[in-house]
DNA sequence: GATTGGCACTCTCTAACGGGGAGTGCCAAT
DNA sequence: ATTGGCACTCCCCGTTAGAGAGTGCCAATC
């Protein structure tokens, strides 16, 4: 019944009564029967009326038993797998398959598509290098096994020279190829209590680069398309609303925050409503899944909009994408 | 006289009649008077009546009059420009410098900031680097004297050895170091030529992928920020056309053609509405700037907004962050 | 006891109506 | 050339009324 009626809902975004419902149901039952049991569904909290007798419209809690207990997802056919898997086949570089990952996922579910960057910890360091640029800067260009190139600006205390770097880089390839980023890091760390003392000054200057070069994983960033298809929903079509929730799109902060916490619990993740936290998404679902790289987690893809989605589509395929997305990357080791 | 309309009108976004114009303006005029002016000015096709019985606006042939010939740009006072300069004094990569201006430039004026990424014709080339990553892939990195970092996936038809790949750098380094990449490429391009026969098949790859590297600068990119201001303006908050000017910005194209015509004329450029021949862009200015770094033009920032905009006051804005983005990309030389 | 038809009631949505207000155009007077 | 006056036009906004959709409840039915 819940069913039905949250179906009917996703497609019309229309408050639905017991006459349609009767209908769309293939049940044979009246009206009346229906009008009871949408009573007691409102009780139990799954629906409410947004006024006297207009229909009735399916709450957070409505969403959420509706997926958490009765929903069914049907498995994506296998061509259309293949559809998706050929726009990941091309050889292309690891920010290319980001984008077009979430392009694909507004794509297909005409929705806003969302990507993180994957986290590169557990990439191999391959190689640094750095390059003077003018008096007390300096660009380090830092390479890890996955072809992910990083640079960045430094600024020293004082003037090196390219023997100096040379030198410096020549150190930090030595010790660390082929070792992971993150114990780059800690080891970087530990080693930089000691070298106060022992160490050259040149050697600290070349750790505190590599330190910042490191740095900038922490910050992480994602990759959105497909903003504008939330614009289709006349429930989010308020200029106020559309402005808050575009800014929090740029803004980030927020958006990152909560797809940080899709890392963790494993498999698809939902955020229905309110659920998210924030205000700006009280009336936004969020619909997202892990994808990893040689069996390990390095980001969350996926796909935002009104709560009122075709849930039982958009599942399977951001959890296709998923997969797509980390067997594409894993070509690339 | 058309002046104070425009100007009340870009103010409060409305119709205005001739009794307010009557006030507005400093002459001691009375309505009737002002109504016949206004007839002879929307004679002219300088104004309009939305609707007989209403006020008078500004029609984009008015807005035109009045940017080309009674407008006076007052110039910033120092302060703010002194305010300004400080966005950009922190020492930055080109990459952050650029969005501080999209940003400068959509938080002064209220209105969306976009900025071309510069042209890289004129930076020297400073070195090249080939690293194999799988079978028959290679990242290429190419670093410029302005300590940009261009990498890029290569895929060659055999596989290259690491030796291999360090000679073709090496040669590559040799021959182009300081050069101009405009130059380079060129260089490349005749030396493909004669390289089929004389040189081994080696160094043909080597082309081949320092050619592909310096592909990628062709195709132009810009940074915008702000959009979501233009939703403050009503005559813009029509969900379809909202819709449509945000996707024109994601698709990028048509911007950037318009963006390029920019580049040539010198100095300040003002498209206001369909002068820029974009439907989607009807209703929207566009105010822009080039800016330059060592005396040569690399790209080019303004503001999109309704037409309806405070030009006087954006102008000089635009202006001033043009210089200032320049200033501070030159000081990386 | 679940199911049903009937019925009165509620609430929204839309169109129609009708001032009020702002602004125009024109004309005659200064 | 400028001005006040005046009739006219058209938008805007609040009111009203009717249609439509849906509900809740009750009594009847299987």
């Amino acid at each position: 019944m819940l069913r039905v009626l949250i179906d009917r809902y996703v497609r019309e975004g229309q408050p639905v009564g017991s006459r349609t419902l009767a209908r769309e149901a293939g049940l044979e039952l009246s009206p009346a029967t229906i009008r009871n049991v949408m009573s007691d569904l409102e009780e139990l909290g799954f629906i409410r009326a947004p006024h006297t007798s207009a229909g009735r419209v399916p709450t957070v809690q409505g969403y959420r038993f509706f997926v958490d207990t009765l929903l069914k997802v049907q498995p994506l056919d296998i061509t259309s797998v293949e559809k998706m898997r050929l726009e990941f086949q091309a050889e292309q570089a690891p920010k290319n398959l980001i984008e077009s990952a979430s392009e694909l996922l507004s794509g297909i579910t005409h929705l806003a598509g969302v990507v993180t960057l994957p986290k590169h910890e557990h990439a191999l360091f391959r190689r640094v290098e750095f390059l003077p640029l003018s008096e007390n800067r300096v660009l380090a260009i830092l390479v890890t096994s996955e072809g992910e190139v990083q640079n960045r600006m430094i600024t020293t205390d004082r003037q090196c020279t390219a023997s100096e770097l040379q030198q410096a880089s020549n150190y930090l390839n030595q010790l660390f190829q082929g070792k992971d980023l993150g114990a780059v890091r800690s080891t970087l760390l530990s080693e930089m209590q000691e070298a106060r003392s022992t160490m050259n000054r040149m050697m600290v200057t070349a750790i505190q680069m590599a330190d910042q070069v490191l740095e900038e994983k922490q910050s992480e960033d994602y990759v959105m398309a497909g903003q504008t298809n939330l614009m289709e929903f006349h429930e989010l079509c308020d200029i106020e609303k559309l402005r808050n929730l575009f800014d929090a799109f740029n803004q980030k902060r927020e958006i990152l925050h909560l797809l940080d916490q899709c890392v963790h619990g494993d498999g698809i993740q939902i955020f229905i409503g309110d659920e998210s936290g924030y205000q700006t998404l009280d009336e936004c679902s969020m619909v997202t899944a892990p994808y990893q790289v040689d069996g390990e987690v390095v980001g969350v893809l996926g796909v935002i909009g009104p709560t009122r989605m075709a849930y039982e589509r958009v599942i399977p395929i951001v959890d296709a994408t998923a997969r797509l997305l980390g067997a594409a990357l894993n070509h690339k080791d």
